[in-house]
Formats: C-alpha cells, sequence, structure tokens
RNA sequence: GGAGGGGUAGCGAAGAGGCUAAACGCGGCAGACUGUAAAUCUGCUCCCAUCGGGUUCGGCGGUUCGAAACCGUCCCCCUCCA
C-alpha cells in the first residue's frame, strides 16, 4: 500500500468515473462514491452512475444504498467513508473516493468535527411565518458569535444556526490522513460546457424522462429529487414548462453546478490538477498514475 | 407608393424630459459553504480607475438649464393596404 487513499475530484462530465476504474486497476482499489446523488436507487441516468459492465469487478462502495424517499446527511457519510476505508486498507487494497460533492469530500479528507445537535427537519415549518431577515435578527440576538460567521440572507443557514449553540464554533480544519492524494480533473470551460450539454442529450435519449416519470408517479418527493435533471422533469410533469425548456434548464443548471464545483475544489481543497486530454485519455491516465507512483 | 409598429448594454426586454450607466431576465465571471450540498446563498458584468473619471440607448441636426425619452431628417427592420 502506498497511500493511505486516492480522491479522485472534478466537475461533473469531466471523466471521473473512467479514471477511478483505470486506477482502481493500476493501485488495486476498491471505489467510494462521493456523489451525493448517487446513494439512491432508482436515480441512474440523470445522476450518471456507473453501470454493472463498466465496472470491470471493481467493488463500488456507498452506490444505491438509499431508497429515493429517504433523507441523509454528511454525518452519515462520514462516518460510512471513515469505516469503509479502514475496511478497505484491512485488505490491503487502497481506497478511491470519487465524486463530485464538495461537502462530502471535505468532510473525509478534512479531519471534519460535526458537532451541535442534530438537523430538526419540521424546524422549517415551525419558521414560516419569519422572515429570513426576522430569523437573522433572532440569530443576531440570541447567538452573536454564530451569527458572525453565518450568511444572514441564507434561510437554510440561519435556521440551522438558530437550532446550534453558540459555542459551536469552528475549528481551523487539518487533513485527516496523512498519505492521500487529491487528484483533480480539469478542463477549458468551454469544452466542459459543451460535454455537459451533450451529456444531457445522452441521458435524454436514454430515457432520463422515462426515468424521473416513475420517481414522480411513485410520489417520491425529498432531496433524491432534487438533483438535476429531476426536479426539471417533476416541473415538466406539473405542466409548467415545455419539454424544450426543460432540458434547456437541465444544461443550465448542470453548467452552473460544475461552476460551484470548481470554486469548492479551487478555495476549500488542496487538489493536484491534471488537464483532460478527451482525445487520448490513456495519456491522461498514464500521466496521474506516474504522478501517484512518484510522490506515494 | 400608402398606413401603422419598431431600432436600448453579449442576448431578450423595461424605461416615454432630471431620481438613469439605464429596471428585470438570460448568458458570462467571481465568491460563500461543518447535519438538505446536483442543495442553499452572495457579489460583479459599457470603458479606465482606489476615490473618481470617460463614453452610451440606429445616424446626424435641433428644442431645453437638462434628452434614451420631445421635434426634424436620414438609415435599417416588421406588419398591413396597394
Amino acid at each position: 500500500m502506498m497511500c493511505d487513499l486516492i480522491m479522485i475530484v472534478g466537475p461533473t462530465a469531466v471523466g471521473k468515473t473512467n479514471l477511478s476504474i483505470e486506477l482502481a486497476k493500476v493501485f488495486d482499489g476498491e471505489i467510494i462514491n462521493a456523489d451525493a446523488m448517487q446513494f439512491y436507487k432508482g436515480l441512474n441516468i440523470g445522476t450518471a452512475k456507473i453501470k454493472e459492465d463498466q465496472k470491470q469487478d471493481i467493488v463500488h462502495h456507498l452506490l444505491d444504498f438509499l431508497n429515493p424517499e429517504e433523507a441523509f446527511s454528511v454525518v452519515e457519510y462520514q462516518k460510512l467513508v471513515r469505516e469503509k476505508v479502514e475496511e478497505i486498507k484491512r485488505k490491503k487494497k487502497c481506497p478511491i473516493i470519487v465524486g463530485g460533492s464538495g461537502l462530502y469530500l471535505s468532510s473525509i479528507i478534512d479531519d471534519y468535527k460535526f458537532f451541535g445537535k442534530e438537523r430538526d427537519s419540521v424546524l422549517n415549518e415551525k419558521y414560516l411565518d419569519f422572515s429570513t431577515e426576522e430569523l437573522a435578527k433572532m440569530l443576531l440576538d440570541t447567538k452573536p458569535l454564530l451569527a458572525k460567521k453565518c450568511d444572514l440572507s441564507n434561510r437554510r443557514r440561519v435556521l440551522r444556526a438558530l437550532e446550534k449553540n453558540d459555542s459551536d464554533v469552528q475549528k481551523e480544519l487539518k487533513p485527516f490522513y496523512d498519505n492521500a492524494v487529491i487528484i483533480g480533473l480539469e478542463t477549458e470551460r468551454n469544452l466542459l460546457y459543451k460535454r455537459i450539454d451533450c451529456r444531457v442529450d445522452e441521458m435524454i435519449n436514454s430515457g432520463l424522462e422515462k426515468e424521473v416519470k416513475s420517481l414522480y408517479d411513485r410520489n417520491i418527493v425529498g432531496q433524491s429529487v432534487q438533483a438535476i435533471g429531476y426536479k426539471e422533469f417533476y416541473e415538466y410533469f406539473e405542466g409548467n414548462y415545455s419539454k424544450e425548456k426543460t432540458i434547456e434548464l437541465i444544461k443550465r443548471n448542470s453548467r452552473r453546478y460544475a461552476k460551484r464545483q470548481m470554486t469548492w475544489f479551487k478555495n476549500k481543497m488542496n487538489v493536484t490538477w491534471f488537464n483532460v486530454n478527451f482525445d487520448n485519455f490513456s495519456n491522461t491516465i498514464e500521466e496521474i498514475t506516474k504522478y501517484i507512483k512518484k510522490i506515494s
């Protein structure tokens, strides 16, 4: 075993999945998913989840372990992954964490400590009659320390801060593992956007609408169905916009998502970046493999 | 040839004498993020700049203390009648 773990990050549609399989082959690894929407059963096409035949006998963890109506949180995720990592290492294999959910990735690679109360899922209803400004004022008055660090125009954040103790202040983050490599896949923005648009078209052709329809018909609501590709089709089924508009929005939201992902990876994680060669992906694989071997 | 409607920032689209470098949306860029994260939220987006300055609303010329807005004229687009 050369290192504690390999982490692969990057915006949607850069080729993380492909890379993960190749690295798993080279380094005798098992893959742990870090894509929050791929946890859910039944969300396959829209989340670009790896297909059985693409796995090439590589073991995959934390895929399809939630029912689409279930709620989930980073805290549980962190716990599960920490266990998985140990389990894989005990087998003398290399844990490879792949995904695009920034917070989830960070909660693993860094020594995130979650404190305070568990989130109260009905809190929102409790404060329905209060404006965000009023809630912010409340926070300011009762929990000045938290308020100072909180984005007061972000209702969701204010609500969460309201259920914490004022003493629950964050500490400086440190890496959790001594020998982790974080590989980032990147490409020119325009190209990325083209790939995203293209991939959405492919999803449509592969039957995304039908996939979402079956969720919709089962009256599934909640976290899972907030995923891009799903929430837009829900609106479509409600008759709120045309098919064309739906597809356009899925593309737009995916592009915006990719941007947000890049912001997180660049500013919150210590990533070693590699420019992807789409015409000759094996070059990229080789380059990254060499790099990992060299540093570990 | 006749009758109307219109030309506003990258695009779409408001504005009908000063509060307008010009709402809003899209597109683009940047950012935040510790229990919903593919979520949620923030800022910038004519040019140069730190304050601040310089050029704008099809062209030109007027009216006015002051115009994207009013008048004249010219160019272009759309609809209708010939």
